[in-house]
DNA sequence: ATTGTATACTTAACAGTGTAAAGTTAAAAA
DNA sequence: TTTTTAACTTTACACTGTTAAGTATACAAT
């Protein structure tokens, strides 16, 4: 009785095992550059039983991603429990978010840019991950409406803006090193700032 | 005397044939799904004849984005023309930098994303177009700040929180269409208005 | 205990990739 | 007319994602 069990659990730890290599190469050497062969080599198994565990190397990129955005929701979930201030606490998210990015930049541009070359369909369908983040910001953002600290405007917008906000610096400061930025932490303040001054007036 | 010049001008003819297929397939079909045979193909050439012209498919791929640099950089500077108010033309300016990326989706992630993958050296160096654009944003923000429109922070910094708005919000509208945004225009204008009032504050 | 069957994995193969090296052809220079 | 140079092509290599067919082992049924 116990057999079929000890075989599904070890099915899964492949599963686990490939999932965890896969994020290991597409990380250290870009989804581009990590071919299936790679991968397979490294759990050492034939390249194709990896189609036996993942349609194809999108759906293991998929994976991938839903992985990055559970860390990425816990560590904003963490976050929230600390302060009852909801305007301090949208600033932290904020820049939580943005060091997630910065932490991980192969993961979040494997989620946020190069996962959407590949799937039109965002991960953000219902009941995803990736809603779920949408939702956690959605629901930061009604509080400060709510308490009337944002201007009442309807939460969607105000909430679109600073999930754009935060991606678009942490994109830039990922995707352009070399560019003569100003002091790293003053700007990324400065974006926060400057998004949730403009969203009061 | 006028052979070698007639055969110099079919030289850079077929460079610029290259040049357009190049492009046209990068836009219409994406980057990694484009290869040298297609192109090849498409002009009616061998694959390796591209080699005599350009490096590498990366440097196909530089070369389109400077273009499109180029075209950007023409859009923004038609503008500033028109009026006298500097916070008026940094507004219209942000609108036509994210309307550009939207009329041209593919270039813009080429240029913006797909490319800093490849290059490191993100072609914002010295002297390149790339630096120019910034130089227009620079100057634009210069303006604004001189006229004590914006608060007397240094132009770099706010110069950079300007670039990051409209690049975030530009990627989003991108890479996510099915996200359900609230009406488009008008996210686009919040994006702009706030990334502005805030910026004043 | 022996047979049949399902499961997990591998081997072989296909059509395609970027690109280097060598080969070809035709025009210009000597 | 011969030699050199330039433009382009052919061939080839090592690699890619993925499918189809093959194999071996563990289980179930007789």
């Amino acid at each position: 009785m116990g057999v079929k069990e000890r075989r599904a659990r070890e099915k899964e730890q492949l599963r686990q095992q490939i999932l965890l290599a896969a994020r290991e190469l597409f990380v250290n050497e870009g989804y581009e550059n990590v071919s299936m062969r790679k991968i397979a080599e490294k759990i050492e198994y034939s390249p194709t039983t990896i189609y036996l565990y993942f349609k194809d190397k999108a759906d293991l990129l998929d994976s991938v991603c839903k992985e990055t955005l559970l860390n990425l929701l816990n560590t904003l979930e963490e976050l929230k429990r600390d302060t009852s201030d909801p305007i301090e606490t949208l600033r932290k998210s904020g820049r939580a978010y943005i060091e997630f990015g910065l932490k991980h930049p192969q993961d979040y541009k494997l989620t946020f840019v190069i996962r959407p070359q590949f799937q039109k369909g965002l991960g953000l369908d219902e009941g995803s991950v990736g809603e779920k983040v949408f939702d956690y910001l959605r629901g930061m953002v009604s509080e400060c409406i709510q308490q009337k600290i944002l201007r009442q405007t309807d939460v969607e917008t105000t909430g679109q803006v600073m999930w754009s906000a935060v991606h678009g610096i942490t994109l830039l400061l990922i995707d352009f090193p070399d560019f003569p930025w100003t002091e790293k932490d003053q700007l990324i303040d400065t974006v926060i700032h400057t998004t949730i001054e403009g969203l009061k007036a």
